[in-house]
RNA sequence: GCCCCAGUAGCUCAGGGGAUAGAGCACCGGCCUCCGGAGCCGGGUGCGCAGGUUCGAAUCCUGCCUGGGGCGCCA
């Protein structure tokens, strides 16, 4: 358990002592570090209740403590707070308990939940871009992070490959291709197993299409076609798209690993096709959903509504299916096939009313019931200098790999000017100069709240100075080092002991509030928790280095404590950069 | 028109009932006989406006202002 849970506990049952509530014996890091380590402000909310006056229940609550042995110090301040300090030895006791035990001091679940988090979002034919950023990183974020606290986390990219983009890249390529025998409606297979386009070819290929598809009738009219025809099955079509999907699969695939964002489940739209007829037949059959002006909708409003929702429209008038409907199917294909008690979307937050729709709709038509969560978890959007989004200098939209390779190509050209890494072999500076511009990215991206647009300012992000990737990878890189140079020395590091100062009491202090820090940030699904504050720990171990001469110290046993604070350091600050999906070099 | 989100320091952003509201950058000044200066130490200004709830509000509620976003046959 965590000292922090741990000193909650044990308040609570001071407060239950006195006929209250254990959670009233809640207890947080202080606010004022310089009255005490910790503060209890039970007493405060509980004292009228009790009909008692509050400082005067929180000395009883003091009174009523079952061991005191391990505090320095229990007082009363201001209106009823009750300021707590360990003693030395009980602050070292704990953290070496942390240290021994191999671990960071996370509690994991009691009651494990298998849940599903929906974060990439990538379509079929068209690459990777700025908007696919945070989804990917705040997603991958969340999913290290509950995994970490005990639960069975799915990853899935969810795909866009059944909408009507796929009709128009049909139809472009069969006015482009005629030949071809996808195209051919008397032949029904084999086809050839090599894709007729790269993705280069569908990169050109989809925007063309999709504004031939607006400007031309004609066309437009065929591309909804192919769609239709596509999603009844028609095996040319089906063959070509599967061509499509899988050299697409093939260039996502190489962005999103780059980053370092795997999926567990590389599922789509598609993958739901066979549930879509049954789904929307059996809400009409039920009265879930209705008709209205030929089109399938199911009202979603509820009566203590704020404002109207509108209704959620499940299928076309010319009985075609669209996003809506895969939604709600994908959401029963999930209980179904998964199990799953919890699905969190990280998407867009502008899709939030699609979301509380289709929520809503699913939960009418019965297909989950009240046990099953879903939350919709937005992301803000990537904005350029003029708080407006990021575009390319040419008014485009910038593509992720071109943001990941200007990161890198940046943080090249700063270990240049800085005559840093210089005296590496070229390969290890390069590989050096990768993961340092890209934890300038990601953590760029997860220091913001996810839900918050935050401006896009590569400069800053790459700036090796203060609250950015590169310093908390330098951080660690620093302590590796140190503990490096000791072992070369020869000197072990030992059992973290009683500390002598403020310096290391602090980095103690620091170290014990990870455990609440990682449950926080998957609570408000919201990694800047774990970013600011694995900034905060290596802020706290940078001041601990400069004041404490680690290995200089004469006394052996202090100094063999100190390798063992420095040694549980690294490892938290491992672990929190591993929840920031940052990686760390040996040196740089 | 209705709904959602946001408005906190010069800038970029945290904090979301608790004491004196924080960080980074920028600006000014210190610290290298150095376990890595990508560092450390010091310096200061602010919760859009008006009400309300509360012992206590940046935080909760109401209204307004400003900005962004969304609102059935795109995804």
């Amino acid at each position: 358990m965590s000292l922090i849970a741990d000193l909650s506990e044990q308040f609570g049952r001071a407060f239950v002592a006195l006929g209250l509530e254990p959670a009233d014996g809640g207890v947080a890091v202080s606010q004022r570090p310089e009255l005490a380590q910790f503060q209890c402000n039970g007493a405060l909310g509980a004292a009228k209740r009790a009909g008692r006056q509050p400082r005067e229940l929180a000395a009883a609550v003091i009174a009523a403590l079952d061991d005191t042995s391990r505090f320095a110090d229990l007082s009363i301040a201001g209106p009823g707070f009750i300021n707590i300090t360990l003693s030395d030895d009980a602050l070292a006791t704990f953290v070496e308990g942390v240290h021994a035990g191999g671990g960071v001091g996370v509690d994991q679940a009691a009651t494990p939940v298998k849940m599903i988090i929906d974060y990439g979002g990538p379509n079929v034919a068209k690459e990777l871009h700025v908007g696919h950023l945070r989804p990917a990183v705040i997603g991958e974020s969340l999913k290290r992070i509950f995994f970490a606290l005990g639960n069975e986390v799915i990853g899935d990219v969810h795909l866009g490959d059944w909408g009507s983009p796929m009709g128009q890249l049909l139809a472009e390529l069969e006015d482009r291709q005629p030949d071809l025998p996808y195209f051919d409606e008397s032949l029904t297979g084999p086809y050839p197993t090599e894709s007729p386009v790269t993705m280069a070819d569908l990169n050109e290929m989809y925007p063309a299409a999709s504004s031939k598809a607006k400007a031309d009738d004609e066309f437009g009219e065929r591309a909804r076609r192919a769609t239709a025809e596509l999603q009844k099955g028609r095996p040319g079509y089906l063959a070509l798209w599967n061509h499509f999907r899988e050299v697409s699969i093939d260039a996502i695939k190489e962005v999103y690993d780059e980053l370092g964002v795997t999926f567990d489940l590389w599922h789509g739209e598609s993958t739901v096709a066979e549930r879509l007829d049954p789904l929307i037949e059996r809400l009409l059959d039920s009265g879930v959903a209705r008709r209205s002006e030929g089109a399938v909708v199911v009202d979603v409003a509820l009566p203590d509504d704020k404002g109207e929702i509108p209704p959620l429209l499940m299928a076309k008038s010319d009985g075609a299916t669209l996003y809506t409907t895969w939604d709600v199917a994908t959401i029963e294909d999930r209980v179904d096939e998964l199990g799953v008690a919890a699905m969190i979307y990280v998407v867009d937050a502008r899709q939030s009313l699609h979301f509380e729709q289709v929520f809503r709709a699913a939960r009418k038509a019965g297909i989950v019931g009240d046990d099953v969560l879903l939350e919709h978890a937005g992301n803000g959007t990537v904005n350029g200098p003029d708080g407006k989004p990021l575009k390319t200098r040419d008014g485009g939209t910038p593509l992720l790999r071109g943001l990941i390779d200007d990161a890198v190509a940046r943080a090249a050209d700063r270990l240049a000017e800085n005559d840093l890494a210089s005296e590496y072999a070229s390969e290890e500076r390069t590989a050096i100069a990768r993961l340092v511009g890209l934890s300038a990215l990601k953590y760029g991206d997860l220091q913001n709240h996810r839900a918050s647009d935050y401006i896009f300012d590569l400069d800053r992000f790459v700036s090796f100075e203060g609250r950015t990737g590169p310093y908390l990878l330098y951080s660690a890189v620093r302590m590796q080092s140190i503990l490096r140079k000791a072992a070369e020395a020869g000197i072990k590091p030992g059992p973290i002991a009683p500390p002598v100062g403020e310096y290391d009491r602090n980095l103690m202090l620091a170290l014990l509030q990870l455990p609440e820090t990682v449950v926080r940030a998957a609570e408000h699904r919201a990694p800047n928790h774990v970013a600011l504050y694995a900034y905060e720990l290596a802020a706290e171990f940078s001041r601990f280095y400069e004041h404490c001469r680690i290995l200089d110290e004469p006394d052996a046993t202090r100094r063999a404590g100190w390798l063992g604070l420095v040694e549980l350091c690294l490892r938290e600050l491992s672990f929190l950069l591993d929840l920031l999906v940052l990686e760390v070099p040996e040196r740089m």
